[in-house]
DNA sequence: AATCGTGATATGCTAAACTAGATCAAGGAC
DNA sequence: GTCCTTGATCTAGTTTAGCATATCACGATT
């Protein structure tokens, strides 16, 4: 799958959560079943144009061929006229620690919890609404940060000269996280997924729209 | 279908048209079969994702899933990033003349000669290279605007009040156009195809590329 | 006349989208 | 504990995209 195509997965399905809107929800919205709005999202169907623009029309998105050249200009003028992002100090603090976790990620790609956490703080980012506890949010975060830390010591070590892949091994076994920090991480991810459950549940489920005909015309077959 | 997969299916078509490609010769830049192509552009296929984006990417378009508020700023980066158009008197000729074929459309859909005229304009506009023979345009045009003259004379007097069914069906009988008139349309509808092969032959047909793999991959498949 | 290019159309096959519906595992609320 | 929600996964059937290939009709050129 190319990286176009996950763009406009990931498109349909951000869209989707800032409208607070869960699977089912868009099930109802546009007919198309749970289960294959579950397997879109996750890129296990490559679908039709049609079905992409019936979700993207419940979403309020509209689908758009862009000469390659005016893509920086689009993209700035999308930018512009999106919702004002908040500017809390929460806000950003959520921000900047979901950019922690990404990046820790691909030092640590196999650790279940900073899925967990990216997951869970990019829908808080998506629904625009982290709540107004900068205290809390610090907390959760304070495992991650000392998780970066842990990783940038010994990333020096790792970077030092060229290393056989044995002894990047054993660097990294050296380096394995210690269990407390483990502990606190999973706590953390804990913590992330309650405070979006407590907030995702907030948003009320908007009214179901019947759903159009959008499969091919049978006369627009006719071409004979 | 409806007219969002139109307006896409459009693009596509006119960006092969603007960048001088048969079907064949995009047939071979993508690997997708020339009789697909043929398909996809007359609205017969419901394409997939991945062969909407892949198509898109040998056109140099990128797709791009827009909130529908900013569609009108995007549509308005897009013309302003788009190749000048021609200042010349003959391409605005051809434009205006275009117009004057879509509105006569309205009024007689049924007449194959408007359909060859709209088709053979659009593919000359789309080229963006009408020639320098102003004199030529516009003679090709003058049964067109005669019929326009024609069809304005009779629809004074259609609009005229509220009209039965059948009283309409009268005015339309007495309305028919003189067969001088259609004669000389048939005839600007083959000068346009004459025009339009001469100057679509005289684009280079562009080397192919390589066929990107764009298929799902199959380890993305694998989510259990 | 022969040849070539173009878009449209046809055949036949495989894979997968899509649908309907059910179920599972996990978590949260009461 | 019960009940509900959520996303993921499964089964089974229908439809059609996509591919490979060939051919057609038409127009242009030589």
């Amino acid at each position: 799958m190319s990286y176009a195509t996950q763009d406009i997965i990931d498109a349909l399905k951000s869209a989707r959560e800032t409208k607070g809107l869960s699977q089912r929800a868009l099930s109802k919205r546009t007919g198309v079943p749970q289960s294959h709005i579950s397997k879109i999202e996750s890129g296990g169907a490559d679908i039709r144009l049609s079905s992409l623009i019936e979700l993207a029309r419940a979403l309020d998105l509209d689908l758009k061929l862009v000469p390659r050249k005016a893509v920086p200009a689009v993209d700035n003028v999308v930018r512009s006229t999106a919702p004002t992002i908040p500017a809390t100090p929460a806000f950003k603090e959520l921000t900047r620690t979901l950019e922690t976790v990404k990046k820790l990620r691909v030092t640590y790609p196999e650790l279940t919890e900073l899925k967990k956490l990216q997951d869970n703080f990019q829908t808080l980012k998506n629904l625009r609404n982290v709540g107004k506890d900068l205290e809390h949010l610090r907390e959760i975060g304070k495992p991650i940060r000392e998780l970066q830390k842990f990783a940038e010591t010994y990333r020096g070590i790792a970077d030092a000269g060229r290393r056989t892949a044995e002894q990047i091994k054993a660097i990294q076994d050296a380096a394995k996280i210690p269990v407390e920090q483990l502990e606190a991480l999973r706590q953390a991810a804990h913590n992330a997924q309650t405070l979006r459950n407590q907030l995702v549940h907030i948003i009320p489920e908007q009214p179901s729209l019947p759903r159009p005909a959008y499969r091919l015309d049978e006369e627009e077959n006719d071409h004979g």
